[in-house]
RNA sequence: GCCUGGGUGGUGGAACUGGUAGACACGCAGGACUUAAAAUCCUGUUCGCCUUAAAGCGAGUGCGGGUUCGAUUCCCGCCCCAGGUACCA
């Protein structure tokens, strides 16, 4: 028989699903190993040929570890809860559930034709109560636990309860709120149960707080700063506003350090650290205040700003406060009233992104009112500018026009002071100067000191006036933990007396409520409001907004672990075993998302005792995005500016007045377009006339994100069905490297074809009949065997797959070039391809006579140098660097033999024309460098 | 602007620690087999010059410079592309 991939392909498929074969115990003698893909959101248009990327790539890692004798866990689940389901379902009135489960069916039958070792017993649905009932348990010790800054980690609330009722808040160190009381143990005591609780939730990990979110009226929902693009939903395009709710928090800044010094702890790409280290945003300096008195009353009251450069706080002569700032209205004074006014009108027009675009142009107010300077008692005129951010910070700053350069601007522009403040500071009639070279002047009692020196000195003299402190500011904000919508998971938690509480664990999981329509009601509740008695004990208001996508995929990794688990998580024994994921692949777009999120919970989940490491991803790979590869048509418009029924060829389109039309890249072969398959594309184009070039309509073509709407999705079981599995893995990874993002196309698809089938042709004979010789092999055999062996070890090594299928063609050829059919040099190569392409080994494994799927548990060849031993190097000789011929010389020989040779020899004596080099760089087994 | 990648034939890409640039594959050109096609196989293919040919010569990894016997690789300056981020005080 020839080569019958489909056959072959679908004939294994069955045999591991029924074995099991790549069911993973959670003991074993073995090393473990731990290789996760970022799982998928089942979309309704299935899995395209940029999904299985990623797939490929940890599936041959997994089984080549296997061969590598470990217990590997290469699991799989869905990431089910999610926005799309319920837009269909909106539109549709088909529960989201239905179309989920109909979804995922659809991506389980396309990732099986592919060939992946999942243990398929351990998959994850995050909308499966049996799942999400572990989330919102997660949601509740998050709920019942404070971060004690002084142990540096969660604690339960109940020790700051404890703490209350016998010292007060006397001693505190906790990330909170703002504004948490100060009490004694016997006002706490006195407080009502009520009361008592108000000022917990300040404390809690998830807690309640009023904020300003991004509200999209057009979804019903709120939306995470990366969710909204330019003022405008990422999803759907609608506008989005700024509305004042109360929304579930977490509390990461908590863990904004942690999560920075992790950083330095795991083997991740240094663009993906480098973001979440901008996203988490840490900044070291101090804050200051300046106080400001109310002439009338002469109550004194002070302005906080940070500054990462408090030592040029001698410099500042102005404040500035963010248009947004609390105290804006009550400084101004009433002759600036009508300006500021105006001012804060003219901001509040101007977008976000206007506000962001526009960096040059200087504008601002004066309030009218003066600070005080810390330090010389100076008075500071206050203005406003919308260049501050009220956002960031505390929302003002300390304008030092010498030492930064927008504070320059800002003075220039209003005429105000520039102090130079160090003796190092040039130029700055033209611009700021903020070098901390120098020793500084007009400084009061820094005059003279360096930097260091100096903010040390200001920093003891603040703290001692109590005007300020060293300070470290993040930009980090905590993470809002609440959508207004159905498809998620319900928050554990019921209404008291204006109050959260949360039910028993007992009673989870809280199982997500049938309502009549999945939009919100009439009064602008979420969904949730439409369930019918949707109350604890029918008494209590459920929360009705349901949880984030983010929360269900930030502890998936630990389910895999024990996902069958319905008393825990995951036992204590499984995640001791299995600990964290070795290797994690997924895309890049997850960066300051799901990855910061997820490292959040692991280092709770880690304080409380259940997980046993502080990072989750100890490696991880971004897999570049497939790019699809669009074609269009150009359709003739008519004077009236209409479209016409007739389409012009790419290469006439600039003759004519056009519209560029997406088609369908299935109709178009190498550009070409199938004029039958167009006009049966829509009913409008079945009398399309077409303007030709050489006999041909040739498409124009452009490279873009591969989507349902630009008609330039690849389904990946076409190829299968064309080329078969195994190709479409090689040919994936052949593609290029596997973090480099790259268009489709299958121009090299029929390259990879051959080499299997040329592979499959060295077990047979002519006649197609499996025919192996057990002859001993020869030198040259067995050189390309053991070339393979350590190629792909070291290529895997370091996920440079590509490099190992070309190593692969190389020695298939080699060997059919020896007419090599022997088994001693092809059962060992057999399974190192295995891992790449396993369906074809093992069919080939069980005509070798092994037991039929055994070929994913056998041993990886042992590689032997002596193989690639060589007696003889054709030795480059290069004149002045010039590579001019090769010399076959005895490896054995040493330094001076080797130049002697290379010297005496003719040829070489022709380059040198007669002279004798100056100088000859002999490398031993490398290269020979005659300098002239 | 800043941070991080990257720039190599007609194309995808290889060259891992400074040591033969262009492996492997596609495409293209020519050929073999075949009635024909598919399949398969063989030869050539960085560019330019020279030559009937064999061979030879020169240039060449975004651009300009440097270090070195030797640079795609290291250093300096610049240009371009991609991703991230942005009045962050």
């Amino acid at each position: 028989m020839d080569y019958q991939y489909r056959e072959i392909e679908q004939r294994w498929q069955k045999f591991w699903a029924e074995k099991q074969t790549y069911r993973a115990s959670n003991q074993s003698a073995k090393p473990k190993f731990y290789v996760l893909d970022m799982f998928p959101y089942p979309s309704g248009a299935g899995l395209h040929v940029g999904h299985p990327l990623g797939y490929i790539a940890t599936d041959i890692f997994s089984r080549y570890k296997r061969l590598k004798g470990f217990n590997v866990l290469h699991p799989m689940g869905y990431d089910s809860f999610g926005l799309p389901a319920e837009q269909y379902a909106i539109q549709t009135g088909q529960h989201p559930a239905v179309t989920t489960e109909a979804n995922i069916n659809r991506y389980r039958e396309q990732l099986d034709n592919l060939g992946f070792s999942y243990d398929w017993s351990r998959e994850v649905r995050t909308s499966d109560p049996a799942y999400y009932r572990w989330t919102q348990w997660i949601f509740m010790q998050l709920f019942n636990s404070w971060y004690n800054v002084a142990a540096d980690k969660a604690e339960h609330i109940q020790k700051l309860v404890a703490h209350f009722s016998s010292r007060g808040s006397e001693g505190v160190k906790a990330v909170a709120d703002e504004d948490v009381l100060s009490f004694t143990a016997d006002e706490w005591n006195a407080l009502s149960e009520e009361q008592q609780q108000r000022e917990l939730l300040k404390y809690r990990l998830a807690y309640l707080k009023e904020s300003t979110v991004n509200w999209c009226p057009a979804l019903g929902t709120v939306l995470a700063n990366d969710e909204v693009k330019d003022g405008f939903s990422e999803r759907g395009g609608h506008p989005v506003v700024q509305k004042k709710m109360m929304q579930w928090s977490m509390r990461i800044t908590a863990y904004a350090d942690r999560l920075l010094q992790g950083l330095d702890t795991i083997d991740w790409p240094e663009p993906l650290k480098e973001m979440q280290r901008n996203w988490i945003g840490k900044s070291v300096g101090a804050s200051v205040k300046f106080g400001f008195g109310s002439l009338e009353s002469g109550v004194e009251n002070h302005i906080e700003v940070f500054t990462t450069r408090v030592d040029t706080i001698f410099g500042a002569s102005f404040l500035v406060l963010a248009p947004e700032h609390e105290w804006v209205t009550q400084l101004t004074t009433p002759e600036q009233e009508k300006e500021v006014k105006a001012y804060i009108e003219q901001t509040q027009k101007k977008s976000e992104l206007d506000r962001m675009a526009d960096t040059k142009t200087v504008s601002g107010a004066f309030t009218g009112a003066y600070a005080k300077h810390p330090f010389t008692g100076n008075p500071v005129p206050i203005w406003i500018a919308d260049y501050v951010l009220a956002g960031y910070g505390t929302g003002a700053v300390m304008g030092v026009p010498s030492g930064d350069q927008r504070d320059w601007l800002f003075a220039k522009h209003f005429n105000l002071p520039i102090v130079p403040i160090s003796d190092a500071q040039k130029d700055l009639d033209q611009q700021a100067d903020p070098t901390k070279e120098g020793k500084y002047i007009n400084s009061d009692f820094i005059n003279g000191l360096t930097y260091q020196d100096a903010v040390n000195a200001l920093i003891t003299k603040l703290e001692e006036k109590g005007q300020g402190k060293a300070k470290v500011n993040f930009r980090l904000r905590d993470a809002i933990f609440g959508r207004q919508r159905y498809w998620g998971e319900p928050v554990p938690v019921y209404f008291r007396g204006g109050l959260p509480y949360l039910i028993e664990e007992s009673e989870l999981p809280l199982l997500l409520p049938e309502v009549d329509k999945y939009l919100p009601t009439e009064s602008g509740e979420p969904p949730l409001g439409r369930a019918k008695n949707w109350k604890y004990q029918d008494q209590y208001e459920y929360e009705l907004s349901t949880m984030p996508g983010w929360a269900g995929s930030s502890w998936y990794w630990y389910r895999y672990m024990d996902a069958q688990n319905d008393q825990e998580f995951a036992s204590k024994a499984a995640i001791d075993y299995w600990q964290d994921v070795d290797l994690y692949i997924g895309g890049s777009e997850h960066a300051t998302g799901h990855l910061l999120y997820s490292r959040f919970w692991n280092k709770f989940l880690k304080d409380l005792g259940y997980v046993k490491v502080e990072e989750p991803f100890k490696k991880l790979i971004n897999q570049g995005m497939i790019q699809g590869r669009s074609n269009f048509v150009y359709r003739l418009i008519d004077e009236k500016g209409m479209g016409t029924n007739t389409f012009v060829s790419y290469g006439l389109k600039d003759q004519y007045k056009t519209t560029a039309i997406h088609v369908d890249v299935n109709m178009v072969e190498q550009d070409q377009l199938d004029l039958e398959k167009f006009k049966n594309f829509r009913p409008e184009f079945a009398k399309a006339e077409f303007l030709l070039e050489n006999g041909k309509y040739i498409c124009g073509h452009e490279v873009e994100k591969m989507s349902k709407s630009k008609f330039n999705v690849v389904n990946p079981d076409d190829m299968v069905e064309r080329y078969g599995a195994d190709t479409l893995r090689l040919y994936e990874m052949f593609l290029g490297p596997l973090e480099q993002s790259k268009p489709w196309n299958t121009n090299g698809i029929e390259g990879v074809f051959k080499f299997l089938r040329k592979f499959w042709r060295l077990f047979h004979d002519e006649q197609h009949n499996f025919k192996l010789s057990e002859e001993a092999p020869s030198k040259a055999e067995l050189k390309s065997l053991h070339k393979i062996i350590k190629k792909v070890e070291d290529d895997i090594e370091r996920f440079s797959f590509n490099t190992s299928v070309s190593s692969f063609m190389i020695c298939v050829n080699e060997l059919t070039d020896l007419k090599c059919n022997k088994r001693q040099i092809l059962e060992p190569l057999t399974i190192v391809l295995s891992a790449y392409a396993p369906h074809i080994a093992e069919e080939l494994w069980s005509l070798l006579g092994h037991q039929p799927g055994s070929i994913s548990y056998a041993e990886y060849p042992k590689f032997n140098p002596d193989h690639l031993v060589e007696d003889e190097f054709a030795y480059p000789i290069s004149v002045n660097g010039k590579m001019r011929m090769n010399l076959n010389l005895p490896l054995s020989l040493e330094l001076p033999e080797i130049e002697k040779a290379v010297l005496e020899n003719a040829d070489v004596q022709r380059y040198l024309e007669g002279k004798s080099p100056k100088k000859v760089i002999v490398v031993k087994g490398r290269i020979v460098n005659l300098v002239v």
